[in-house]
DNA sequence: GTCGTAGTGTAGCCGTGGCTACATCATGGT
DNA sequence: ACCATGATGTAGCCACGGCTACACTACGAC
């Protein structure tokens, strides 16, 4: 969204209590990315072997018009993640293909995770979409060994 | 954001596989209330023994600036969660107080969840502000399950 | 009681992410 | 080769969530 500067945090007033300031800055990043994510993830998972989908699929995809499609996928080439030309197939760059790949493993250990733990496969799908951006490399790293278990005892 | 109208899924085409297509759609319904969660549960949280809080304790809570908050107040006074009046300190209503007491039990099942299994104190705080808006009902019945328990064996 | 200042409100800008309606392109079937 | 039709693009609307700059209130110190 809008600018992300940060602010300088007040130090004047009566509660101040602003540790969780730097969480929220966070979300708001995270947000800004999760759209670009999935998009490249689903690319490259709709690509077929010569790696390309078109924007009709990934509209049916996100269960969006074909118009949001077009001005996100505008976006993403604007920020190097896709090929984009008028009228032709979309293919991921090597960006947005490293994206994907690392966007696909957290999403497959996050839904993997929500299993290992006892969550129906079927929530599982759906939480994980909604979770997955928001998890740290330090938490994904134990979401992965407990995942890797199979299941809590 | 804009209109949140299902749209008919696709039937015609080459890739249909649209499964996933719900999930996306309850991930921006999920969005869309995020901030009305993470804004009462702070009114709650900020408020005194009267229960109001002032704007600008928002704004150094979120980082964000006074506008911002004014604004979001404003939704939040249309749809039923806050009592504000200009230049009045902010209160919340039944429904506001409700919203505000299950997201900060969700929020705290998330945390005491990432820490019982393994997750640093810090961390936790950060991942489970992104975390916790995207969490269903099944899902934090498995966190709270293993939160309880302390750690993981 | 006045008045300075911190706290709010308002105007107006931006970018994102939805939409409908309409225009244009590309491709396959005849 | 044509042309119908499905796939894309464009124009223009809306709401949300950021911002800066400037105007106004309320309240406590005096």
């Amino acid at each position: 969204m809008g600018d992300a500067k940060p602010r300088p945090e007040r130090t004047r007033g009566s509660k101040r209590a602003t540790r969780p300031a730097a969480s929220h800055r966070r979300v708001r990043a995270d947000h800004a990315t999760e759209l670009a994510e999935d998009y490249v993830e689903a690319i490259y998972e709709l690509g077929g072997k010569d790696g390309t989908c078109r924007a009709v699929d990934l509209a049916s995809r996100f269960g969006v018009s074909h118009v949001t499609v077009s001005r996100t996928i505008g976006r993403l080439k604007r920020d190097g993640f896709v090929i984009a030309e008028p009228y032709r197939p979309i293919a991921l760059t090597k960006k947005g293909r490293r994206l994907a790949e690392a966007s696909q493993r957290r999403h497959r250990i996050v839904v993997a995770f929500l299993q290992a733990i006892g969550v129906s496969e079927r929530t599982a799908a759906i939480d994980a979409e909604g979770i997955e951006h928001h998890v740290s490399p330090e938490t994904l790293a134990r979401f992965e060994a407990i995942a890797d278990r199979g299941s809590l005892p």
